[in-house]
DNA sequence: TCAGTCGTAACAAAGATGGTTACTTCAAAC
DNA sequence: GTTTGAAGTAACCATCTTTGTTACGACTGA
C-alpha cells in the first residue's frame, strides 16, 4: 500500500458528482461514484462523510437522496479537501521519547519540528493552487 | 502510528555519529545510537543498512565494529536520506484501476499524476535545502 | 406502507512500521 | 587459535492504517 490513496478517491468523487451535476443532474449517489472509483459505496460514504463534515458537500437521505456539492469546483482547492480527510502530520518525530540526557536526544525534536513545519507549508501552498475545477478540465482534457 | 518516523530517526542516526565522530571517536556502535534514540539496536541498524545501500554511512565488522559517515555532514541533504529509505510516493493513485468506459474514471489518474508530480517535486526540493549538519547545528542551538 | 439511499457498526484482510529474540558471521585483540 | 564484541539477518509478533465487505437501522419521498 505504502503511501495512501484517500486525496485521489476524494478528488474523484467530487469531480464526479460536479461532473454530474453539469451534466443536469441533482444528486450523486455513492453507489454511482463508487462503480466510476472501483470501490464499495461504503468507503465513498466514509469518505463523503468527511468531507461534508468540512462543509465540502451535503448528503440528502430517503428516496432520491444522495450527494451534492455545497459550492462550486471552481472555489474548492485539494488543500480543502487534505484538510478535510489527512489529520497527521507529513513525517512523524519519534514514536518513543529519545534520550533527554544526551545533547543529540534532547535537542533533535525541536530542530526537526522545524524543517518539518517548512515542507508541510509548502505542500499545503502546492495544494492550495490547485482548485477542483482545475482537476476537472485536467480530466476532460485526457484524449480517449 | 500515522506518519512514519523514519526519516527523523535516521537524521538522529547520522548527526549523533557526526558529533561523535567529531568528538574524536573513531566509529558508533547501533547500541549506542538505540539508547540515545530510545529504540532498539536492530532497528538502527536495518536503517542504517539501507543508508548504506545508499553509500552515506560505512560500516565495520569485528571488534570494535560500528557506523561511520563516509563524508562529512555538510555534503549530506535531507533528500539524500529520504531517497534512501522512503521508497513509495507521497500520494497514492488508484489502489484498484477505474471504470475506463466513465469520462472521470478514465481522465482521473494522468490528470492526478500531473498535480502529485509537481508537490512531490517542491518538497524534494525543500528537503534537499536542508543538510545535515544544518540539523546538528540546530540541534547544538536547542537551549538545555 | 414501500422502496431506495444514507449512516454506521462490525469485522476481516493486507501492508507498513517498529520491537524483540536469537543466531550467524566477522575481525581485532589476546 | 581462542575469545570477544558488534554487525548481519531471519523470524516472529504487536500495533496501526487503510480498504473492502456485510449487515442493518434510519430516514424520506412517493
Amino acid at each position: 500500500m505504502s503511501a495512501n490513496s484517500r486525496l485521489t478517491i476524494a478528488a474523484h468523487a467530487l469531480a464526479w458528482i460536479g461532473l454530474y451535476q453539469r451534466q443536469g443532474h441533482e444528486v450523486a449517489t455513492s453507489e454511482q461514484i463508487a462503480s466510476s472509483a472501483n470501490t464499495n459505496p461504503v468507503v465513498i460514504r466514509r469518505l463523503l462523510g468527511e468531507l461534508r463534515a468540512a462543509g465540502l458537500v451535503e448528503s440528502r437521505r430517503g428516496v432520491g437522496a444522495g450527494w451534492t456539492l455545497t459550492r462550486d469546483l471552481k472555489k474548492m482547492t485539494l488543500l480543502d479537501v487534505y484538510d478535510a480527510i489527512e489529520p497527521g502530520p507529513l513525517f512523524a518525530l519519534h514514536r518513543a521519547s529519545p534520550d533527554e540526557g544526551c545533547v543529540i536526544g534532547h535537542g533533535i525534536q525541536p530542530a526537526l519540528q522545524d524543517v518539518y513545519a517548512g515542507i508541510e507549508c509548502t505542500v499545503r501552498t502546492e495544494l492550495s493552487k490547485t482548485t477542483l475545477e482545475d482537476v476537472l478540465q485536467a480530466v476532460l482534457a485526457v484524449p480517449r
